[in-house]
DNA sequence: GTCTATATAATGATAGAC
DNA sequence: GTCTATCATTATATAGAC
């Protein structure tokens, strides 16, 4: 319906005040700028890169998709910028390491809201896209897995900040993303205890290679 | 370049020989049904349900876009016939399950080739679009789910199942489809010691209400 | 600073020729 | 049984008006 607009509606109106107190139209570019970004944020955490477009994006904005452009260079580089304000958070991995396991296993299954921005979403949504998985593993390493393994003593740290995310991004998947019936409905205090056991063997850790130097960490990721 | 193909190639020429030995064309509706099949098995798992056009699909299979239709319907119900066919291999969760865990920590390492059909990478390419993952959802219940959640002893096998796969699914996604550092990287021995450390405590049950009723088990996933 | 209008390309699906 | 040709839609990105 309505194939190309009725062109006989708009196109020699008086311009009554030009629009200078429109509800949803930002004066500066900051604001403007600013306003896409949150938009954005929100968007691919739901959606993905491929799963939103920019007029969506623009729209949610209050303004039209020339901006995003305008402002960002691309959808690319805006997607860029959101996935490094969405990693941003770290509080996740903040405390002691003691606790870690169950702090964080407490923190995800609360994170049901898909009206959020959120880091794990955002990354389940986008990896299928080649261009957004590189962003998104550089995001990662840099400001998930590097302070996360700083929180854990012992060897091979970085390999276990690894596999520490992949339990909690793996879950989120399922539950959240998939939706499977048996996280969705489970018992979130039995729930956060499994996931807090499963998490402790990394913390806490137990393997490698068990008489060798005690002192040789040198490599860094 | 070429914008709209030269007219004037092709439109009259003889038809030499009907092509009957042609390399590429099976001759029954069967044969081609399943070569189209088979090529979206391999298209889904490397690029996912959005990231794969029909024209690819069928170009693969040596036939053009308008058979996936004829034969599947639509590219969601090729997708759906794509799933099943892709889950149907349960041979992962075969076996006694005190090894289980060892087992599948092994084979998950050994998971690199992106140019075979595979569950988890056909998962979590095509989880961000809504429909795909409705599908997968289903899949993922029926005939993942259900055979592990049938080899494990105890209580609530239906969930402690699903965290299983969260981590199998987890790690793929990190050092498969993201990419991340640490896990390309690493020892492969170490690792697989380190999963099946983790998963050992979903397998042997220490967790779920203590002291309860020992017989209350009729909710079924 | 922001808009309308458009360029260019790719998608899923379909009609009709052979 | 399979094709060429085309439909309608949508995507990102850009040109130029105001």
């Amino acid at each position: 319906m309505a194939k190309k607009k009725l062109p006989a509606a708009k196109p020699n109106s008086p311009a009554p005040a030009k629009a200078s107190s429109s509800p949803k139209r930002p004066r500066n570019a900051a604001a403007t700028r600013e306003a896409i970004l949150q938009s954005a944020l929100v968007a691919f955490s739901r959606a993905g890169y491929d799963g939103v477009g920019l007029r969506e994006i623009a729209g949610e904005a209050g303004v039209t998709a020339i901006l995003v452009n305008r402002y960002f260079g691309s959808k690319e580089e805006m997607f860029a910028e959101a996935v490094k304000v969405t990693f941003a958070d770290t509080s996740l991995f903040s405390g002691d390491a003691a606790s870690l396991a169950d702090r964080v296993a407490q923190a995800m299954i609360g994170r049901t809201d898909q009206s959020r921005p959120d880091p794990f979403r955002l990354m389940l949504h986008s990896a299928s896209n080649p261009r957004a998985a590189a962003i998104l593993r550089e995001a990662l390493a840099r400001q998930f897995e590097g302070p996360l393994a700083g929180m854990l003593g012992g060897r091979d740290t970085n390999e276990r900040a690894a596999l520490f995310l992949a339990l909690v991004t793996g879950f989120d998947l399922l539950r959240n993303v998939i939706g499977s019936a048996p996280l969705a409905r489970a018992d979130e205090a039995l729930l956060a205890k499994r996931i807090a056991a499963m998490l402790k063997p990394l913390v806490d850790d137990k393997h490698g290679k068990k008489a060798e130097k005690p002192q040789q960490l040198t490599l860094f990721g």
